[in-house]
DNA sequence: TGTCTATATTGACGAGCATCGATGTTCGGG
DNA sequence: CCCGAACATCGATGCTCGTCAATATAGACA
């Protein structure tokens, strides 16, 4: 690891690999936050979740609405919604036995925004 | 492509928890690609590397730019790289004995749309 | 040639995660 | 008040992944 910092780079070939900064970049603390709200998208299963709920009226669909498209077991598609709410992609709503699951407006935009200020 | 009727549904008849659709919800492949690609920035070191490189003067960087910050091994900053690359956010460019990453042009930007039409 | 430096690859280990069956909980209807 | 339906939670399992030490590779220089 070279300790050539704060050197003029008139001539990068000769000078160390090292090259000088045009911004701050993230915080630790900060990719951990992204990377937490994006490894809740980084499945194919939750991708299709959000997807169907997106698609239904209202943006908003029960557990027996996904169930039959994915072809997994009930408890794993309860799993993937759990994941999905806790990383504020979609809300729950109880309406008699049924549960609904509604997709927060711009939780999508909100991400994708971020991504591209990294 | 279009989701063939092999599974199992829920009766519907009778059922008032299923709402109508708005428009098609995205398919298996498109899922598990988009999952893919995400999965590459689902990670807090990742997203440090991507940020840094991305702070960098020509948004490139060299391995030994990384280390300090991160501190981590060699190996796992290589392999980190690596996994950035695969997913098409970072180019490799071999100078002398350093090896330059870059930020693939416009490829936040692409995954951000990808985003917003889940 | 040989050595040194920067980076890549390999192998292994431990943590995390997606999945399931079994069980618990809550609500509606008889 | 009990039974069934819809959904959540629990415990276990197999697989993926992040990490490191050791080793390999490749270029620069004497």
């Amino acid at each position: 690891m070279p300790v050539a910092e704060l050197l003029p780079i008139t001539d990068v070939s000769a000078a160390a690999c090292c090259a000088p900064l045009t911004k701050e970049a993230i915080d630790p603390a900060g990719a951990e936050t992204v990377a937490r709200t994006l490894k809740a998208l980084a499945d194919p299963t939750r991708v299709r979740i959000v997807s169907i709920v997106a698609s239904h009226v209202g943006q908003e669909a029960c557990v027996c609405d996904l169930q039959g498209p994915l072809g997994l077991s009930q408890p794993t598609v309860s799993h993937h919604l759990k994941v999905l709410m806790e990383a504020g992609f979609l809300t729950r709503s109880k309406r008699g036995t049924w549960a609904y699951y509604a997709l927060v407006p711009g939780s999508l935009d909100k991400i994708a925004d971020l991504l591209r200020t990294v």
